[in-house]
DNA sequence: GAGTTTGAAACT
DNA sequence: CAGTTTCAAACTC
């Protein structure tokens, strides 16, 4: 109510903003109103009521999912994916192969990533609706036309100056994002001149708007204005520059915005790439920030914030770098391809990183070692191609940051978590780069100490590969793994000693990715080093079976903490089954178990006491399907029989539905149909008896609501109830397709 | 930390 | 497909 109450306002004066002369007209005298010549003019008047409507619509419609869209991509990533992969999957070797991500991919990987943003952006949904409860209203006006930048559409809305209320503030609204861009200039350097440089500070002194979300929205609307210019008109060199001075403040806003000093990165997911731009340029534009770092000039910003943000800007640097590597070819705006083509040009980006770092005189030692492989070759990790898919890697990257809570997966549409675990395994490459050139440069070696000792964890919990990360803090995470994650598909840290890695014992080899140094295996070949044989061995392994490197656990949305909170896991099963014999399934020696799913029918397991599902169960369930099934089966030869007997013989007069089949349920043993088949015709026969039965129940389940489970009532072939196992939706989506079936077939049977 | 148990993977 | 062996994770002490 307090939020249609809100709109309302902002109807209202939107209308009267957006409508000066409508106002002004307005309080003109009450009789001039009603005359002719007023309601013409009024007619005539290209602001038309409805529009205000619509652009009020598009302030509560979109402020919030714009505005996450548009100014929080970086930042929700960085919240989304606070851990770092551990190493890489060996299926980003595949990036070179594989169009799909590249290519095909962006655009898919654009709208998840917004939808991902659009779901998972709490925080930053927080942020400006404060804005929107404490500011008044102008304030909140413009926090609102902000919040619209988001979209493109809000975009063009934002620059029609009839609407802004801004211009008639302070500059013709279409020169905002000029004024942005000339205030990017100025930017390069320092935070506080911007806003004391460019009108936006002016508009913050009259609207008292805190201008750092300004500039955070202004930004992304200057990115999705350039975005927009140079799609359709194909903008020169310059103005790329100045989107990408716009993509570095709108980071860099986006950082301002980050109150909280985890040691998350801000990875640049908002800087375009695909323009004509030549590298030496960028080469240039990049040394020269850095440069300008270098001496310092950003005073706000010091000690581990600095480096941090200079991280930040270097790998901002490389990413434009490794942007540019595709920008020949692709002149499309693509707004997140870093995230995608960062993980090809990881070696160029290291390379250039390095470069770049050594012509400052910094030492980049950590962060190359940081990324290395266990073997130390200096080549990047990647994926492995192949359908075999890096899917029990992606399960693993979507469950394995579980020390930073994060939004719960539930709450996404099953293809967007899928494909979105897909965008996060890619960006956990990026992510754990700069992770761990994050926490390479805050975790001191008493720090680690203090990290062995329990205080601080996060070494553990990200991988950090040090050599002081060995021993104890190994041990503690390989405990805590079980602990923190529940499934052992999180942190992988395998301990093999004669499979050398190369077999699906080795739960990094079956996860999809390579070992890393925190691993204890012996005699490894699951390394970068040894891509050959490690792809050689998995193309040996899938033509054994081509579902090896699936996911063991074939689960829905839910992760498997969720599972384990609330263990009525529905869709979720072991692939294969388990075959356990003593564990009784309630250890994790149990993969279903350990996967948080219920054992099945499948599974060949002795003394099952699996809690998420026992065995028996599941067979009960499937004896009760399998009963109806047969039942109605059965009574619908009877149908068939009775037909033929009623075209045979004389219509018999009609007798009424017993009563019982209302009541009673569905009898799995029809009685009546037995004690007097020919004695009835064929509406009140066993089947319509089952259509009534299910047609009280429709509603709930137009509903969407499952039946509870006493509600059901299902009867054995003995007439003795038996309990549904909690299985319940199915079983009630299979029996409305058995009610479809009769219904269709009744039907038939009836003509 | 060493040893044991366990069940999946691999092999025959 | 079934039985056996190998293997590494899970577990116990």
């Amino acid at each position: 109510m307090v939020v249609v109450e809100r709109d309302r306002q902002r109807y209202r004066v939107l209308d009267n903003m957006n409508t000066p002369e409508k106002t002004q007209i307005g309080s003109a005298p009450h009789n001039f109103q009603e005359s002719p010549v007023f309601n013409y003019i009024n007619s005539l008047s290209p602001i038309q009521p409805v529009k205000s409507t619509h652009i009020s619509q598009t302030i509560t419609a979109l402020s919030f999912a714009s505005i996450q869209s548009a100014c929080t991509s970086s930042y929700v990533i960085s919240r989304k994916q606070p851990k770092p992969l551990q190493r890489r999957c060996f299926y980003e070797v595949s990036k070179r192969e594989s169009s799909i991500v590249r290519n095909e991919g962006n655009r898919s990987f654009e709208v998840l990533d917004d939808i991902e943003v659009s779901q998972e952006c709490p925080a930053q949904e927080a942020i400006f609706d404060t804005s929107f409860e404490n500011s008044e209203f102008v304030i909140e006006l413009a926090g609102t036309l902000k919040c619209d930048c988001g979209s493109p559409i809000s975009d063009f809305t934002f620059h029609d100056s009839k609407m802004n209320p801004m211009s008639e503030m302070n500059s013709p609204s279409a020169s905002l994002v000029q004024s942005v861009n000339i205030s990017l200039e100025s930017f390069g350097t320092e935070v506080d001149d911007l806003a004391g440089s460019c009108q936006l500070d002016e508009m913050e002194e009259e609207t008292g708007c805190c201008w750092e979300n300004l500039i955070c929205d202004e930004s992304n609307l200057l990115l999705f204005d350039s975005f927009t210019d140079i799609e359709a008109h194909n903008v020169e060199d310059q103005n790329v520059v100045d989107y990408r001075e716009t993509c570095s403040l709108t980071s860099l806003s986006s950082e301002l915005l980050t109150d909280d000093d985890s040691p998350t990165p801000k990875p640049i997911d908002l800087v375009d790439c695909g323009q004509h731009e030549g590298k030496e340029h960028l080469i240039q534009r990049a040394e020269v920030q850095e440069q300008k770092e270098t001496d310092g000039s950003i005073s706000n910003s010091q000690g581990d914030q600095n480096a941090s943000e200079k991280m930040d800007d270097r790998l901002r640097n490389s990413s434009l770098l490794a942007c540019e590597a595709d920008s020949h070819q692709q002149h499309n705006m693509r707004r997140r391809c870093l995230l995608f083509e960062m993980a090809e040009s990881d070696k160029e980006n290291f390379d250039n990183r390095s470069a770049v770092s050594q012509a400052n005189g910094k030492s980049n030692t950590n962060d190359m070692k940081s990324v290395k492989p266990k073997f130390g070759n200096g080549s990047t990790p990647c994926m492995l191609p192949g359908i075999g898919l890096h899917l029990n890697a992606l399960g693993a990257s979507a469950k394995d940051c579980k020390i930073v809570k994060r939004e719960p997966l539930a709450s996404r549409s099953q293809s967007a978590t899928t494909l979105g675990s897909i965008t996060s395994c890619l960006d956990h490459s990026r992510e754990e780069i700069l992770l761990r050139e994050d926490l390479d440069k805050k975790i001191t070696k008493s720090e680690m100490c203090d990290a062995k000792n329990g205080v601080l964890d996060a070494p553990a919990a990200f991988g950090i590969s040090e050599e002081f990360n060995q021993g104890n803090l190994k041990k503690k995470k390989k405990s805590n793994r079980v602990e923190q994650d529940g499934d052992s598909e999180g942190c992988k840290n395998c301990n093999c000693k004669k499979s050398k890695c190369l077999k699906l014992y080795c739960e990094c080899f079956a996860a999809g990715i390579y070992c890393i140094e925190s691993c204890s295996c012996l005699e490894c070949y699951n390394i970068p080093a040894h891509e050959d044989t490690v792809l050689a061995t998995r193309k040996q392994i899938l033509s054994r079976n081509p579902l090896a490197f699936a996911p063991k656990v074939i689960r829905n949305s839910k992760s498997v903490t969720e599972i384990w909170e609330e263990p009525s896991e529905i869709s979720a099963r072991h692939k294969k089954g388990c075959n356990c014999k003593k564990s009784g399934c309630i250890k994790r020696y149990c993969e279903c178990y350990q996967g948080g799913v219920g054992c099945t029918i499948g599974c060949k397991c002795q003394g099952c006491q699996n809690t998420f599902g026992r065995k028996d169960e599941a067979e009960a369930e499937e004896k009760t399907e399998t009963c109806i099934k047969e039942k109605v089966d059965e009574s619908l030869s009877k149908n068939k029989e009775l037909k033929d007997e009623e075209q045979a013989s004389v219509q018999l007069p009609c007798l009424p539905p017993l009563p019982s089949a209302i009541h009673s349920g569905i009898p799995c043993v029809p009685s009546n149909v037995a004690q007097s088949p020919t004695s009835r015709t064929l509406e009140s026969d066993f089947v319509p008896d089952i259509m009534l039965h299910f047609q009280d129940e429709r509603p709930e389940v137009l509903k969407g609501n499952c039946l509870p489970m006493a509600g059901v009532k299902t009867a054995s072939p003995n007439s003795k109830r038996v309990r549904v196992p909690q299985n319940e939706f199915v079983f009630q989506k299979s029996r409305k397709l058995v009610l479809k079936s009769i219904s269709s077939q009744s039907r038939n049977n009836a003509q």
